[in-house]
DNA sequence: GGATTAGTCTACCAATTTTATAGAGTTAAC
DNA sequence: GTTAACTCTATAAAATTGGTAGACTAATCC
């Protein structure tokens, strides 16, 4: 299951999304539209900030707002960097790699194979979701 | 991430797939061929038995055996009964479904779809995974 | 140039989960 | 009745998660 550091990054990023290009949102604002404790919030967008999918302005009418267009930035990027690897298992994951430690024989993995498919077919559907398009998406189910 | 519990329970059904309808092995010969820790494994079979997918026998001669034939035991079972939901939201949980504390719309969620297409997938692949197609798939490779 | 606003940085911490281990108890076989 | 093997209860170290406190820095506005 995705941390809540995870989904409040989504929420934090597609409420951005929507205000993109019409400057910096605070902080504040972000945390109380989408009920996220303030304090905590601040360091997730701090991390994504340094991470290069935010920028921020300091000072009186300062925030944060997306370093790159919407449709650059995926659901596939904000969940590695606050969720962790996307695979189930560290010896299938591309960003992540590590044999598992009590692996007896790697390449004849009985299960390898079935959580490589797991990957892949997660990670289809997570870069079809950038930004843009749950922005698009959330405007269609609200007419 | 599967957690080391799961992939532990995992490996030792495939193992006890494999030995299927030859009698009980006992705990400390599955410890040893899979490099799991003997106490641990002890909990987790005991777990996986009082589930309805593990048998035993005590005593002299006695182990643990399949309760059902490996046909009928599929990874789907095993990783909700040792590492909790498929799904990567609550929301879209089908076993262990509740509403994200702090959603604030669920049904104009923004990113329901995506994970609820993520879970179906997911599920697909790890449906056609029973024991039984693990350990063909295993004999397989050796070749 | 000083007051205010808003992000930055460091440190901390409680609760929970994970990954175990110890040891006494129970049951079955021989 | 001894031995082999699972069962049950208790305990606990380590890691992760979710969150808070407070001092610091930079930018704006008057």
């Amino acid at each position: 299951m995705l941390s809540k550091k995870c989904k409040y990054a989504i929420h934090a990023l597609v409420y951005l999304a929507e205000r993109h290009g019409k400057g910096p949102v605070q902080i504040g604002e972000i945390a109380d539209s989408q009920k996220i404790p303030k304090k905590f919030l601040e360091a997730i967008l701090l991390e994504l900030r340094n991470n290069r999918i935010l920028n921020s302005k300091k000072g009186k009418g300062g925030g944060y707002y997306l370093q790159r267009s919407p449709e650059e930035i995926s659901l596939t990027e904000v969940i590695r960097l606050t969720n962790g690897p996307i695979a189930l298992l560290p010896c299938v994951s591309l960003n992540f790699y590590e044999s598992c430690e009590e692996c007896v024989n790697e390449k004849n993995c009985t299960i390898r194979t079935t959580f490589l498919t797991i990957r892949d077919e997660t990670l289809k559907i997570l870069s079809e979701s950038s930004l843009a398009a749950l922005v698009k998406k959330q405007k269609k189910d609200r007419k």
